[in-house]
DNA sequence: ATTAAAATTTAGGCGTGCCTAAATTTTAAT
DNA sequence: ATTAAAATTTAGGCACGCCTAAATTTTAAT
């Protein structure tokens, strides 16, 4: 049976894999907060169950069947995030905690269940996409907001849901996923960002960010117009 | 830290305190589905850390932090039941399965606001008392629904919450906590006991249950008029 | 009181998943 | 090409919670 660590590893290959191209024992290991021989154990074990493919000192990649495990256990996660979020009124910054230990103890009865009374959602409180039952995830065409240069108009499509400060940071900045953005200069050498949340004329709404935040928060750039 | 083994022997033993007056080695055991030596193991460590009170042979009894812990492992599974079957629709004969996986990740914070969103129940799906937050657990004066004899008019208490089956049927019978039923009479030497929900004048209705059943369902005793 | 049966505990082992320390392989600098 | 540093793996151990088989203690029957 998947344990509970084979489902925390299989999940965090995947998201490790969206992001960098190989991922390398040390990274996996540090995501997960082991020690890097905790994992090189872990990855052989996921690699004679065949739900990862694996060389040594080569790093490791999800199989199919492993993709799949790790997509149902991503679904459960953000199901449960936004069950939290919504029907049990859990702050935005706290759901991801609380989701890590449920996503693990929840049927399908009860999953599907959720869904229902979610209307059949498609995206989390962080703006993150719910992979369907049959381990569809949306692909989406983004960019960081680190990557705009001034006068970028964006749309905030997600924001990274595991560290608390830095959620509830954002949202006091009221960066949710959905508001409209506008770069208003970027500064050099620090590359601090002049944010305006449109729409809005008034200058003394801006604030600045720094490249810390800004490189956690994915965007959809809008056309100019 | 309380391991979920831990906490699913604690609350074995509190459970079958209630109900005998010695907890031995095998009946913990049969209870939990283990190997009794694997209980002699896991009593010895419990009693180290000072939760329950053992000398070897002698059966086990819960110390006053053991109970503490019990009862909130207990507040957390019957909180949760009424949860599901309330908020999410899972059918009483499921509720203590979910339940079971689901108490033991459950943060204060949650259960406080499930607390809040049910209203403070005190009583279960099953008619089982909710602990009170700070251990406190209604005691009420019953009856085994076998200790009745003919004539007697009773109130549903309770009914045994760990039987799917046993719980479909009753579901069947329309046999609820707060129903109200008569004893029309007991069959001698099988002791099958024919049962009529009241108020009702018909007789058609009345139906006949055997020991087993009529074991597992707590009554209140109503004065005759 | 003896003794056979039943209950319980001890002894030894296994799988999981973590650790540290040591050995190996890869990498990147010169 | 050599070599030092970094990354990774191997080796050996530990805690947990389960198991089976054997030994011990309690019990209940005679």
């Amino acid at each position: 049976m998947n344990s509970q660590a084979v489902e925390d590893y299989l999940k965090a290959i995947y998201k490790l894999q969206s992001s960098q191209p190989k991922v390398v024992t040390s990274a996996l290991a540090e995501h997960l907060g082991v020690n890097p021989a905790s994992a090189t154990g872990m990855i052989k074990k996921l690699a004679e169950s065949n739900l990862v493919s694996y060389k040594r000192y080569q790093g490791v990649k999800l199989t199919p069947p492993g993709e799949k495990i790790a997509l149902e256990v991503i679904r459960h996660h953000r199901l449960v995030e936004l069950y939290l979020a919504e029907a049990l009124s859990v702050p935005w910054d706290q759901v991801h905690d609380e989701a890590e230990k449920w996503e693990h103890v929840l049927s399908e009865d009860l999953e599907d269940r959720i869904d229902e009374i979610l209307g059949y959602p498609t995206i989390d409180p962080h703006g993150a996409p719910i992979p369907s039952r049959d381990g569809n995830i949306e692909q989406r065409d983004t960019n960081l907001l680190s990557e705009l240069t001034q006068g970028d108009s964006a749309v905030i499509i997600e924001v990274s849901d595991d560290d608390t400060d830095l959620l509830r940071y954002l949202g006091k900045l009221q960066l949710y996923p959905q508001t409209i953005i506008q770069i208003i200069s970027i500064a050099p050498f620090d590359q601090l960002i002049t944010v305006r949340i449109s729409p809005n004329e008034d200058d003394t709404n801006n604030f600045v960010i720094g490249q810390k935040v800004a490189g956690s928060i994915l965007v959809s750039k809008l056309e100019k117009n």
